[in-house]
RNA sequence: GCCCCCGUCGUCUAACGGUUAGGACAUCAGACUUUCACUCUGACAACGAGAGUUCGACUCUCUCCGGGGGUACCA
């Protein structure tokens, strides 16, 4: 006997909609018009008491949130820390800021062959490095603990007895090779899926499967009618009856699934607000079933709220994968994003604080966020705005603060003799907070502090232009390197200042030599620094000295 | 195949059903500057298509088209 499909895949056009009640939260309903949302202090409680008993919508067609959300951030531990991970973090982060409400950090590596040591450390550092904190979870504890599901595996294994004692769970023997042959053997494509063949086992079979040495696998099963739920960012989403297959909680060898795992953890946390990727999206349905279960069982308390945010796509139309550079955290820092500046790209991507507006702290994003008023749209990781946005924030250190985060990229490229600000000689502080704020406006990135300070902190007497700097060399080089050697070897130690060199050489050069203040001021500069782009000339003239200054403009000399 | 999601300048986005459809990045052209950068000015550039509802649609509804995801004993 075939198995029994219990499947329908109906195209008809009407169906009743079943819509799932979604549990009534406590506390203040938060019913404001997309439109003002956020922009004021005073929205949030306002006018919440008209549908506070109404949950499931709004006038406006919003899901009304609890008044403190409880949201967690639960990566697997697989490969490096990437962007769209980061992105996820930052809106629970946000939310939870934003309600005052907890944030519950928690790792899900129940897949032994995927999962590393190495990873779940790299994910916590990638986290404290951002400042993204967490209430309860990994390291910090709770009273949900502990954070990890591979130290949970008996509480998976009392709920999925539980689960199979009341019927919502059953035993299944099948093999996927034996599902691909039935599907194969009834004509459906093979794509299809479980085909609710073990539904119906009786106890007879069941025992000739163990007679044969089979352990099974245990399944939900799925009810057959629409699964729906409103998402927060999405709005209402109806999964048609029939769509989705018995699936599998816990294998053969009793290892739970994610399928298990992360809705039992979120009730047993008490999460009441699930934020996460769009991929998880059609496994909505099969999480939903579940819970209705564990609400039965008494396992939960209350379905959570589900919002799926949109991804964060890389070059063409594809998803940023975890391969490409761009997705790699770790990569960005050590280019030099700070923080600050990459959090707010990142919350760009989906979200906007307001019009006319892209630049904005983290505090700022806190008080603003709803993630109610995210796009479903994905949206595309430009490096070049990510940029843009971190140079701003760069450009908004506080000059002490720019310097000290500087300083381990300087070392890191070899440009100081310390990673810290405290280890440093006397000389590299003295120039460093002298060339600090010429440099600031200058860089993007932290990883571009070196090449401009590095002419400035070397005592070289001779700096080998970059290529693209000895490009500008003109021929009238060789005579302007003759001239302002000449002028400057007569500048007394004492009066080597900034504003008088300028003074002088504008007048030796330009006025009296007559040359155009490009061809005048090009191969000097080249000379002092080696580059095309460098800090301000004249000031880096007097940080370096006079006798490193005309020693770099004889070198230059005798190498053009 | 089936299920689900998405669709405003190149990119990210804004716009109580009524705006010359706004801003940012990028690009281009200028100003400032010793170069670069910063700053400032200007230019270029979008509602996927078609119906419907409406006095009026980017906005609401439907269809189509296009793109993406899922369809695991991964998460």
């Amino acid at each position: 006997m075939q198995g029994v499909d219990i499947r329908r895949r109906s195209h008809a056009a009407s169906h009743g909609f079943c819509f799932v009640p979604l549990r009534r939260r406590d506390g203040a309903a938060v019913p404001l018009p997309r439109h003002n949302r956020g922009m004021t202090q005073e929205t949030p409680q306002q006018d919440s008491a008209a549908t506070a008993a109404d949950n499931t919508s709004d006038h406006s067609g919003k899901v009304d949130l609890p008044a403190k959300v409880r949201v967690r951030f639960c990566p697997s531990p697989t490969g490096t820390p990437h962007v769209g991970m980061v992105r996820t973090a930052l809106f629970n982060w946000a939310e939870a800021r934003h309600t005052k409400g907890t944030f519950v950090f928690r790792i899900e590596d129940t897949d032994a062959a995927r999962d590393s040591q190495e990873s779940y450390e790299q994910i916590i550092e990638a986290l404290r490095w951002l400042g993204l904190d967490w209430d309860e979870g990994i390291e910090v504890g709770g009273p949900d603990g502990p954070y990890r599901q591979s130290e949970r595996t008996q509480i998976y294994k009392d709920v999925a007895a539980k689960l199979l004692e009341a019927g919502y769970a059953y035993e299944s023997y099948s093999t996927s090779e034996e599902i691909e042959a039935r599907n194969l053997a009834a004509g459906r494509p093979k794509a299809f899926g479980y085909d609710g063949y073990d539904r119906t086992l009786s106890e007879e079979q069941k025992q000739a499967f163990r007679d044969e040495g089979r352990k099974p696998a245990l399944r939900i099963r799925m009810p057959e009618d629409d699964v729906a739920f409103d998402d927060l960012i999405r709005g209402e989403i109806v999964f048609k009856a029939g769509s989705v297959p018995d699936y599998v909680i816990v294998r053969p060898n009793g290892d739970p699934l994610y399928t298990l795992t992360n809705p039992v953890d979120d009730a047993l946390m008490r999460i009441n607000v699930v934020l996460r990727g769009e991929d998880l999206l059609s496994s909505t349905p099969r999480q939903i079933v579940l819970y209705r279960a564990l609400i039965e069982l008494g396992v939960a308390k209350e379905m959570p709220l589900f919002g799926h945010m949109p991804y964060v796509m890389g070059e063409g139309k594809k998803k940023l994968s975890k391969r490409d550079p761009e997705s790699n955290l770790f990569l960005h820092r050590e280019n030099g994003f700070i923080p600050e500046g990459l959090l707010n790209y990142l919350a760009l991507l989906g979200w906007s604080i307001g019009p006319d507006r892209d630049v904005f702290s983290m505090q700022e994003l806190a008080e603003h966020f709803d993630i109610r008023d995210v796009k479903a749209n994905p949206a595309h990781f430009d490096i070049d705005k990510a940029i843009a946005i971190n140079a701003e924030h760069i450009r908004l250190l506080d000059p002490a603060d720019f310097l000290r985060r500087s300083i381990a990229y300087l070392h890191r490229d070899g440009t100081v003799s310390a990673p810290t600000w405290d280890d440093l000689t006397d000389r590299e502080r003295t120039i460093l907070e002298a060339a600090a704020p010429l440099i600031q406006p200058r860089v993007r990135l932290l990883g571009e502090v070196s090449g401009m300070a590095g002419s400035l902190l070397s005592t070289a007497e001779y700096i080998e232009p970059e290529p693209d700097a000895r490009k500008q060399l003109k021929a009238t080089a060789a005579e302007v390197l003759e001239k302002a050697i000449a002028a400057l070897d007569e500048v007394p130690e004492d009066e080597w200042h900034g504003d008088s060199l300028h003074e002088l050489l504008s007048k030796v050069l330009v006025e009296d030599g007559g040359y155009k203040p490009r061809l005048a001021f090009g191969p000097i500069r080249v000379a002092v620094s080696g580059r095309r782009v460098s800090p301000p000339l004249f000031e880096s003239m007097e940080i370096i000295g006079k006798a490193v200054t005309l020693a770099r403009l004889r070198g230059l000399q005798n190498n053009l």
